[in-house]
DNA sequence: TATATTAACTTATCAACGATAAGTCAAATG
DNA sequence: CATTTGACTTATCGTTGATAAGTTAATATA
């Protein structure tokens, strides 16, 4: 048998352990492709594993644990919100920053979803950073400033939040449905029925920003 | 052996098949409790059952998955939002009930985290639905109407949801780190670190109440 | 250059989970 | 009294996140 001499054995010298190493960057990387691709409740260690041609345990050795993943993907999610650059004018930069914050998020409809953990990443914080100096800059202090600054947080996550829900719910027929039902219970629901819930015409683009543009009109009012 | 003879068996007579019979209303109930008591992620089905002296299984034959529990718990915390008696200014009235909402959501902590799935039971379309109305008494209409519904919604999500975090996020040592790193790293923040950020101070309630009645100033205002 | 150490994996395995299928039995129904 | 059916239990399945222990290539050290 050529089996019993070694030369005579085809076995390859071994490659390198791997032509691309595994790295944190590349595993959030992937995570992130696999959460757009195939929505949060498929992302399992295995399949992300998978997508990277290695075994699921190997993923622990650069991460700990699952949420800790998720962590990293969302707050690397908020990574891709474009900063201003400073000098601009204050009310410009927090519109800008803001709506674009909503549009990273809303580009990967996962993302708002996770937002039930604390938001402490490197991308947040700098954000974060950049929304409350742009208000001092406009004059806000004190608990106005602290007001302020927690208002159009909350106001950005909450409209993304709903936003990507109901974009999530793109099925036509599910959305006959409820509004059928509304229009159905007519009695208990007279405005909604009336004047329009679930698609009053208006795109949700314009709506945030009309929204945005008032909520920063009366924040940045000089009373 | 006595066991031969029947009537010296001492096997009681079957009691009913059950003292309290399983409803729908009990297995949310004891869910809540359940979230409230040990925090949502260690609800499981099977803890669920233990609960209410049943098996696992027992439940599925009144709820079709997990998710749908969840959602009927989430909508039943929305029923604890009392909604403020017809008659009254529609500015008060949308005050107390954004007010209150926030309210019983921060009153069962597990419940912002939730807030990625649909929201259409019962008891959110009716508090939509005084949202809308009352902003229809306002003299709101059109773009204004939709946009100011939506702007609202959004508002009190995210500012439930942000709370709600944070105060998770109880422990001083944890707080204490953040305030440290963002002390640590000065220059990076250096409004953060100056202008305060994880506790600036204020207690979120009443953070909350000053955006919202600002948000309700412009949204509300005759333009 | 030989040897020990460490970084970066794989193999094997675990307990817990959501969920299904099939069996059981008391109560309602005819 | 017989039959159906509502409301469970028992048994079990495949997946999942995660741990422990083994393996090897690269690196540091003697």
């Amino acid at each position: 048998m050529t089996d019993d001499v070694l030369w005579l054995r085809d076995e390859p010298p071994r490659p390198p352990r791997r032509n691309t190493p595994l790295t944190l960057d590349r595993i959030i990387t992937a995570a992130i492709a696999e959460l757009d691709a195939a929505g949060a409740e498929r992302l399992t260690m295995r399949r992300l594993a998978e997508r990277l041609e290695v075994t699921s345990t190997a993923l622990y050795w650069h991460v700990a644990t699952k949420e800790d993943l998720l962590d990293l993907a969302l707050d690397h999610v908020v990574g891709e919100v474009p900063v201003p650059p400073p000098g601009s004018e204050p009310r410009d930069g927090l519109r800008t920053l803001l709506v674009g914050w909503r549009a990273a998020m809303l580009a990967h409809p996962w993302s708002p979803a996770l937002l039930g953990r604390p938001l402490l990443g490197p991308n947040v914080l700098a954000r974060t950073e950049f929304i409350q100096a742009n208000l001092v800059q406009a004059g806000l202090a004190g608990l106005e400033l602290a007001a302020a600054t927690r208002t159009l947080a909350g106001f950005v996550l909450g409209a993304s939040l709903a936003d990507a829900t109901w974009r999530r719910l793109d099925d036509p027929a599910a959305i006959a449905k409820v509004r059928a039902h509304i229009l159905d219970s007519a009695e208990r629901y007279p405005t909604l029925s009336t004047s329009g819930f679930v698609d009053a015409g208006w795109p949700d683009d314009e709506l945030f920003v009309f929204g945005l543009d008032r909520v920063l009109d009366r924040l940045l009012a000089k009373t």
